[in-house]
DNA sequence: TTGTAGGCGTTATCAT
DNA sequence: ATGATAACGCCTACAA
């Protein structure tokens, strides 16, 4: 036999389909003992509402998007796990769309929506640059999880990656370090590396330090793999550092581990500080200090922002844009 | 303007709907021109399906729901990777559902899907237990994830769970571990925890060294946190043990973290092997020996099942088990 | 307080 | 090769 609709429900409750939906609905207008009477049948019957059809009606889908370069990574897994948490608050469920860090794709995810398969979409940009901006201007709610795209018309949740990187710097730099080195991917379009840079080169300017180009040390991608590698090399090929300053934990992962191949010992004769602070950083040898951004503020503010336009069909004038707070973790890595 | 529907498309091309929606679904029977005509027309009117309304059409959604304790978690975060990539590949997409670890959670999961809003679900079940297993029948595809249910219903995908715990075990007392503690959760159920253990005994007893109960180690929780704290309360214990096999990867990074604080020298005075090869794992200082259960292969078999499942609607008798091949990674926290 | 009618946008079926 | 018709199951109006 087929699965129960509404209809059955009301033949066998003896009402009609709108009391069944009233009940569902928790509507006001129904007499207790005809919500009895309909729950009974529901319960009867195994009744269960046709998700598909309510959508169709309604013209939502109760899902939201989340676009992220992947989830299996120790920051957008942290991410996506905050995301689908507050989420599940406002009473959205999460598809998880993984774009490769490739600009193709996350211009796909923000097509993909346009199917009106999810209700809004959270897009973290990563392959997207300043020129794709005019991509962001669709008819449905979009919130930008990450680097700003400058000017770009959509909400926006940031870190503070300036501000946050002059304090990382600073931090290496009071505890000692004068030739500090920089672990970042291409500095080229507006994206974190190029912030993480700007934060950087402020520190060391504000310390009266020098920027040694020698130290700008940029990966091709920002995995552990690449950055073990680098340090292996930095430490090699005899260049003078002794404070090394990861855009992202993952790096800094990488990092380490490359430093403990070349024997560098951390915090003595090197010291290095991530960014993220990932759950794994506390529990590295030697533990890892880092930048925390508050990924929960972030996520909720994400879904906040997203349901609030999704609710409300805001207009598009009052463009919202929210950075989060910072603080800086001290480990053992900088001989916290 | 709103959006314009299929019906739009149809006007604007001079044909029927039913023409454009051939068009769409690549149907063989429209002639070259014709369908010209209406890509055009979709263009100009810049045509987006509707993806509730051929939900409700067809009775699909074309989405499978993925219940994992969380995603922030290297293991869970590397599957759920895996289980979107491969997912992708059979045409669906994945909404994630976090159930922490909790088995009413679980078995909310479940239900869920009984609103038809999946097409199917891989269940990681991880609270749930032996006594749950008539839940499993559903009337719709699922595939569990993970550590069986004896005896329940439906398709699963498993980990050679007490071959690889043996072969790890093994591979600690092939390096000389004469006292080798085990660190794992409650061993009740038919889960983790008790296969990997009865994996760790059955080596230990081939190997003719006899089982403390003093060495094997259950925690609460299979996190860094717990795996840290207790390493460190074994090591200030004066506990005698030269070997840790850890149940998960996670814990053995809290082991590593552990012993570290307690001074305790790896692999030199005790070595420690992990299960799952996370990626965090080859970065480690030290690197974590570990099993590798082929996560590609398992995400790859349990959508493929599931993708069956749902396309053939095969009958309910052939319930089908998979369990994935593994492999001993062979590193420094075991003197490799 | 409850019921009736109609349509959301798509596609399967059956004609033509 | 193309088109007319009728659902899919629900909910917003309005009527009773």
């Amino acid at each position: 036999m087929n699965v129960a609709t509404i209809q059955d429900v009301a033949k066998a409750a003896g009402v009609s389909a709108m009391t069944v939906s009233n009940v569902i609905n928790d509507h006001p207008n129904v007499r207790k003992a005809t919500r009895e009477k309909v729950l009974q049948a529901m319960a009867r019957l195994d009744y269960r509402v046709n998700v598909a059809a309510r959508n169709l009606r309604k013209g939502r889908t109760g899902t939201i998007g989340l676009a992220v370069p992947e989830v299996n990574s120790p920051y957008y897994g942290r991410l996506a796990a905050a995301i689908i948490a507050a989420a599940e608050r406002h009473g959205l469920r999460v598809s998880i769309e993984q774009t490769g860090a490739l600009r193709e794709n996350e211009l796909e995810a923000l097509s993909m929506s346009r199917n009106r398969l999810y209700d809004g979409l959270i897009l973290s940009t990563v392959g997207m640059g300043q020129a794709d901006a005019e991509w962001l201007k669709v008819d449905y709610p979009v919130v930008i999880l990450g680097e700003r795209i400058f000017g770009g018309p959509v909400d926006h949740v940031a870190m503070p990656n300036i501000d946050a990187s002059q304090a990382a710097t600073r931090h290496l730099i009071e505890r000692g370090c004068r030739r500090v080195a920089i672990l970042c991917g291409a500095v080229e379009e507006v994206d974190v590396s190029t912030l993480r840079h700007t934060g950087y080169r402020l520190a060391l300017e504000s310390a009266g330090l020098s920027v040694d180009p020698d130290l700008v040390q940029c990966l091709d991608t920002l995995t552990m793999h690449a950055g073990a590698r680098r340090a292996r090399e930095m430490a090699h090929s005899g260049l003078d550092f002794d404070g090394v300053f990861c855009v992202t934990d993952t790096v800094a992962m990488g990092v380490l581990r490359g430093l403990a191949d070349a024997s560098v010992r951390v915090p003595e004769q090197v010291k290095v500080i991530g960014f993220d602070n990932v759950d794994e950083s506390e529990f590295l040898v030697p533990s890892l200090s880092t930048i925390d951004p508050d990924h929960d503020t972030m996520a909720e503010r994400a879904v906040g922002l997203l349901a609030g336009r999704i609710d409300r069909a805001e207009p598009r004038g009052d463009r919202q844009e929210f950075v989060s707070r910072f603080s800086v973790v001290v480990r053992e890595s900088t001989g916290g």
